[in-house]
DNA sequence: CTTATTATGTAGCGAACATTACATATTTGG
DNA sequence: CCAAATATGTAATGTTCGCTACATAATAAG
């Protein structure tokens, strides 16, 4: 069969750029005219190639899961809980305070209010925010079972706690908090953490744009 | 001068509804229509009444702060600065897990997002946050002077962090987080307090109940 | 009661929204 | 070179947006 006029634009350097708008925008208020105008293309070839608008904000929404949150599964693969936790923290700084990114995070600032036609993403980005603290939850249990963990550490509320903390750095971030601003946060952050004495304070922050 | 038809509606309950829509869907995703509806009024009863959307939002953003933020006064007015952390995070715990409220403060939640229009009102909000987190160092700041912080308390570090948090309870809230979730948050937050130890626990519900 | 004054309800304004019909342009298969 | 197939650009769909003109209803002053 013959396949006709082939596709005229790069769809990844697309969903870059309407990921832009998304970050910059939110899901509701990111408009089609400004999602095609930064992809470079007309609305007719957005609704051929995703459907529609939901569908592109889901396409782009996996991009960034799987290219601009890489330092986070650095972060869960430390050899140390405290080091997870510690990468996880300057890893964030890195991120949200990143001039090439929107300020905040996608997760946090994509629906955090919406119509009711745009509760399903923003019940995708709360469900994709409780899994991202599972799993910090799942490896500080694990540390615990192990006995790496102090006794009075809970796995589950210090996970809360850490993504509390990361979701109001994002906030911060938002409301224009400089690299030194999240910086101090993450120092005052990590004394809650039982071992921070006992613990050589280790500067992961070329590791952690390594990761990433 | 004859005054004619008075008004056919109590301006601060009509404020009262307004405000809740506003919580619940933001500043711009709040439409005229679904205001008007909550509010029993017509547009142009709104719109004579508050000049604009805009200005309606404005005067619902008052009411919030000056009635629904009272356990933030209480906080700031607690007579050690241990106190006032305490009082901010365990107060903010009623506050987002009231279920009369709408999850989260209308402070994060109100722009987290916005087009290019809705820029003043989320810069707006951005310098209230930034206002009550000055407020948080302040008091620190004078603690220190008077010889209450431990050395290694950063007044402006700290205040930050627990902003920080306290916008990440927000977020949290936002998802769904419970009353004992949030709880967890406060409790492991309190570690990051050197005189955590020291200090006596203290249950300051019924005291923020009564401060707001 | 008359009249001036003000709020109300209805109905509609232009603009922007997400989405799509349709004709055109471009490429591959035969 | 032709024909089938597909993406493109233009322009329009119906709907909702914030906002307002206008006529009416209701009150106070004289």
């Amino acid at each position: 069969m013959a396949l006709g006029r082939p596709r005229a634009f790069d769809l990844d350097h697309a969903l870059d750029q309407a990921l832009m708008v998304f970050w910059r925008r939110g899901y509701e208020n990111a408009s089609v005219a400004e999602l095609t105008h930064a992809m470079g293309i007309n609305p007719p070839s957005l609704y051929a190639a995703f459907g529609n608008k939901e569908g592109l904000f889901r396409k782009a929404l996996a991009r960034y899961l799987a290219v601009r949150t890489k330092f986070w599964d650095f972060a869960i693969a430390a050899p140390t809980a405290r080091g997870m936790i510690e990468r996880l923290l300057r890893g964030s700084v890195e991120f949200l305070a990143d001039e090439n990114n929107p300020p905040g995070c996608l997760l946090v600032r994509g629906a955090m209010t919406c119509s009711e036609m745009g509760k399903d993403i923003q019940n995708e980005l709360i469900s994709i925010r409780k899994m991202a603290e599972h799993k910090v939850w799942e490896r500080l249990a694990a540390a615990k079972e192990a006995g790496e963990l102090p006794a009075e550490v809970d796995p589950c509320a210090f996970a809360g706690f850490i993504a509390a903390v990361l979701e109001g750095m994002s906030v911060h971030a938002a409301g224009g908090a400089s690299r030194e601003d999240l910086q101090k946060i993450v120092d005052v952050t990590l004394k809650a953490w039982p071992e921070t004495a006992a613990t050589a304070p280790i500067d992961t922050r070329e590791e952690c744009l390594t990761g990433s």
